[in-house]
RNA sequence: GGGCCGGUAGCUCAGUUGGUUAGAGCACACCCUUGAUAAGGGUGGGGUCGAAAGUUCGAGUCUUUCUCGGCCCA
């Protein structure tokens, strides 16, 4: 008996392979980075598709600034995705990486480095320090480079763009120039959120928002002239955050919508006896906060009845002589306070307009390290985070301070310093958002951009559509030098295209340095005088730079063209790099540097929140790597559904990886039963017809499979579209034909017209799975693809597959439907055997179906012995609209071969 | 605090315009196989669709409130 098994063995065709079961995909994929280097798969790519209509994904600059994190795989592993279907598409799907190289973080790590080794920023040569932060960007931007190809990236990695390189600063200062030239740049004197301990001005992005302790107080200002008898003598209450605004105070806003009320106050102290003003639905807060006792309520009026009236400011006697207007805001509401807002046009955007409305201008009250100005009487050079106390201290000093305490409140700190920020009138330069139209513009262009997922869209809108004029300027060194000049005495502005040109060629040669340590004559060229001209000396903000990409890169390049077919980014970006990309291109060409615009959600842990060191539940890519390898986080990637956030831990990564071996067994099947020897089908010559009933259908499922695959990537669908994918392999593929036709491939002799058309088949599935695949698992159809082709180079320089309309075949489909029906009812059946230990193996069952007239006729030919991989079975017409199966112990001999039970000898196998 | 988005089996995801007992794959349990073998097959269990209220003959789908989470803003 073993001799007989083991020579069956031997005369059996079993699947041989040298693709192993296990992944090793550690070890594995940098060999086959190495190969891809070797034969320069990037140029290749380029070769292959030349002249091609191009799919340019334009890269958004990450910033160049330690290690790489989840966020950044996920968007660069997803755009690698989407420009490997392009090009496999028979697009010339081109995708250059760049990085984001200027900016205050840079500088910020710069001046650590300072400190730690005790040297003197200002000791420094400006074109020094600008230096020291080029070469911290580009140790990044290399560090960077390395990780990201180890998950597969492939792109133009030696030919990549920075925000930093001669030409990109150069394109900036002309785009720039086109603003300047058109007007809509502008020089403002605007409260900024402004740091005192960075000494700058922050971008929007660079500001977050935590809890902090601010004083607070209740303050009095007396009225000074006004139209209703009863305010005369009173003293208008108001409530602010910031007690060290008040020297600053131009003006007093109400509500005329609100109802105020005069009360009288009789408990003892500094207001015994006053009146006091202030909104009627605040009463009760006020009284309590101010812990008054006793009132008697004189007047209640409408807010409108403020008009024209003005009060003293409350350090009148101490030379702040001025009047205080009482003007009319919206913006007044009665969530807090009293009712009423004291107004510090240098200190608040809602003051700075209000007063803007009313000509009273904002001065420079603090500086650049938040001291008073010589502005401020009475307290000049002290530090306004100081001064909280000494300006309380004055108010209860000249009776009127009513009240005074803390609160606990969100409020902007710098991302860098984690110091509170402050609003502060600084001159600063500014894109108008009305002056030449361009909210208008922008709105219209994201009108005619598509989006992915289609709500990104309303979100940019609804920024756009409030945003305020776009602040250009930062006070720092690490940037690209504004390049403006102001005329000494007329103050107007140098517009000069020629002047602009001639600092832009410089630049292109030299980089931007020189706009520090030259003679400015230099850039002024002979038109102008250096004497009568003052040079700016502020640098452009970083969004800005960022934003101009699509001119230094899309224009400049003459492998990508523009606009961009996308631009793919998280959907903070909405308010990045969208944003700003949006306003620079249709500022100066009318529209978005973009075709379409996909977003992605946020990484988050398995539970849906954020990632954070302090909780703990951090992954780095590079874990993953180590553990699983990038094809399992690629699969992560195009499993989960980027509209949403994220999720993923290692139990996550475990399914997926899960996954992965089954995909892996999938095709080890296949090509066991090919034994590596992959032969490409003609499929256009194939005559279907004369293959068996299932392998005609399997192919009607590839086509079908073909059909939805190619929908999926259309609307970049990629977790349905890698679900689809899955479940081929799993359900249709290994649970369904390679298990039925295992008897067939095994055991039928080589020249078998069965065993033929089912290699067929596997190699028709081969080929197209390969290549279904290949975009997200890179390495591993690289690895297969090498493996069966000796003659071609890599996965990733073919195309996807078409089949032939004659794949498909819709009432194959339907009767393979019920087919399988009553194979379900056959296995449950079976098992129903199984479970009482009548039989082990499906090959010792014997099944007899009962099928009505109507099931009967369409299943006509089928083989369901072969189906359901049963010794026997035989087909009962009955009137029964029930599938009806009964199973037996198949009766006989095992045939050795094969493993059929027959009464008789085994008639393909007889011994 | 405001705006936007989201919460469907342990996990990743489907669930058209409201219409039968809410689906798939994976995971899990049990069984089979030992000729895909650190594989393969079969069967099965598992969800008060974040919570509550409402509209409706009927709600996972519509409305409101709440809650949790994410992004953005103040």
């Amino acid at each position: 008996m073993l001799k007989e098994v083991k020579m069956s063995k031997e005369n059996i065709n079993l699947p041989k392979t040298a693709f192993s079961m296990k992944a090793n995909l550690q070890n594995k994929e940098p060999e086959i980075l190495d190969y891809w280097k070797k034969i320069d798969l990037y140029k290749e790519l380029r070769k292959s598709n030349r002249g091609k209509e191009k799919f340019i994904l334009h890269d958004g600059p990450p910033y160049a600034n330690g290690n790489i994190h989840m966020g950044t795989a996920l968007n660069k592993i997803l755009k690698d995705i989407i420009v490997k279907f392009h090009q496999m598409d028979g697009k010339d799907s081109v995708y250059v990486p760049g990085w984001d190289c200027h900016g205050l973080p840079i500088e910020w790590k710069i001046e650590e480095q300072y400190k730690k080794n005790k040297k003197n920023k200002n000791d420094v040569p400006i074109t020094e320090f600008r230096k020291e932060c080029r070469d911290f960007a580009q140790k990044w931007i290399e560090v960077h480079k390395t990780q990201f190809k180890r998950l597969g990236v492939v792109g133009d990695w030696d030919n990549h763009y920075a925000t930093m390189s001669f030409d990109a600063e150069a394109q900036i200062v002309r785009e720039l120039g086109k603003f300047l030239k058109e007007g809509s740049l502008y020089r403002g004197f605007k409260p900024v959120l402004w740091s005192t301990v960075e000494k700058t001005a922050l971008a929007d992005a660079e500001v977050e928002y935590q809890d902090h302790k601010s004083d607070t107080i209740y303050a009095a200002f007396p009225i000074k002239k006004t139209n209703l008898k009863e305010l005369e003598g009173a003293e208008v209450v108001i409530w602010t955050t910031t007690p060290w605004t008040i020297p600053a105070n131009k003006a007093l806003a109400y509500n005329e919508a609100l109802d105020y009320l005069v009360i009288q106050l009789n408990d003892d102290g500094d207001f015994k006896d006053k009146k006091i003003i202030i909104a009627e639905t605040l009463l009760d807060s006020v009284i309590k906060d101010c812990d008054i006792k006793s009132y008697k309520e004189i007047k209640k009026f409408k807010g409108k009845d403020f008009k024209d009236t003005a009060c003293n400011h409350p350090f009148l006697d101490l030379g702040y002589d001025y009047e205080i207007p009482m003007l009319e805001a919206r913006f007044v509401t009665t969530e807090q306070g009293t009712g009423i807002v004291h107004c510090a046009p240098s200190h608040g955007p809602d003051d700075f307009n209000l007063c803007l409305k009313h000509d009273i201008k904002a001065i420079e009250t603090v500086d650049g390290d938040g001291k008073y100005t010589k502005n401020i009487p009475l307290f000049e050079g002290t530090h306004i985070f100081k001064a909280n106390p000494i300006i309380i201290e004055k108010l209860k000093e000249q009776k009127k301070l009513l009240s005074n305490g803390e609160l606990i409140h969100s409020y902007p700190h710098s991302w860098r310093s984690k110091a509170p920020l402050v609003h502060r009138a600084t001159p600063q330069w500014f894109i108008s958002m009305e002056s030449h139209g361009l909210r208008k513009k922008a709105l219209k262009a994201l009108d005619d951009t598509k989006f992915y997922p289609d709500k990104g869209r309303e979100r940019i809108k609804a920024m756009i559509e409030t945003r305020p004029d776009w602040c250009v300027s930062r006070q720092r060194v690490w940037g690209v030098p504004l390049p403006i000049f102001v005329h000494k005495t007329t103050k107007e502005i140098l517009a000069d295209d020629e002047v602009n040109e001639n600092i832009a060629s410089i630049y292109e040669k030299e980089g931007s340095d020189c706009w520090f340590a030259d003679d400015p004559q230099r850039f002024l060229g002979d038109k102008y005088k250096a004497e009568d001209y003052d040079k700016m000396s502020d640098i452009v903000e970083v969004w800005f730079d960022s934003g101009c990409t699509h001119a230094f890169v899309l224009e400049k390049r003459e492998d990508l063209q523009w606009p961009a077919s996308m631009y793919l980014e998280g959907s903070d970006q909405h308010r990045g790099w969208f944003h700003s990309s949006l306003l620079e291109s249709c500022g100066t060409r009318g529209r978005a540097p973009y075709e379409s615009i996909l977003s992605h959600g946020f990484v988050v842990d398995g539970k849906g929140l954020k990632m954070s060191k302090s909780v703990g539940n951090v992954i780095a890519p590079e874990d993953i790597l180590k553990k699983y390898g990038a094809d399992i986080l690629r699969i992560w990637v195009a499993s989960s559904n980027y509209a949403e956030d994220l999720r993923i831990d290692y139990s996550i990564l475990e399914q997926h990886a899960d996954s992965y071996r089954k995909i892996r067994n999938t095709f080890r099947y296949l090509l066991g039963n090919l034994n590596d020897d992959f032969k490409k089908i003609d499929i256009e010559e194939l005559d279907i017809k004369q293959l068996p009933g299932l392998e005609q259908y399997m192919l009607h499922r590839v086509f079908d499979l073909n059909e939805n695959f190619k929908n999926y990537f259309k609307s970049y669908d990629f977790h349905n579209l890698y679900k689809e994918l899955l479940n081929f392999c799993t359900v249709d593929l290994s649970a369904f034909y390679f298990d039925i036709r295992k008897d067939t491939l095994y055991c039928d002799p080589k020249d078998s017209e069965k065993r033929k058309s089912s290699i067929i088949v596997l190699n028709i599935v081969l080929e197209s799975l390969i290549k279904w695949f290949a975009p997200i698992l890179s390495f591993t159809t690289e690895e297969i693809f090498t493996l069966i082709n000796q003659d071609k180079k890599s996965i990733h320089l073919e195309k996807f597959m078409e089949f032939p309309k004659s794949f498909k075949n819709e009432k194959l489909n339907k009767k393979w439907i019920e087919l399988k029906k009553i194979r379900d009812v056959c296995n449950i059946s079976i098992e129903e055997k199984r479970t009482n230990k009548q039989i082990g193996s499906s090959l010792e069952a014997s099944l007899t179906i009962n099928l009505n007239k109507k099931i009967f006729s369409l299943i006509e030919g089928t083989d369901f012995a072969e189906l359901c991989i049963t010794s026997y079975a035989q087909v009962l017409e009955t009137e029964l609209d029930e599938i009806a199966v009964s199973t037996t112990k198949a009766e006989g001999k095992k045939c050795s071969v094969c493993w059929k039970i027959n009464k008789n000898e085994c008639k393909r196998h007889p011994v």
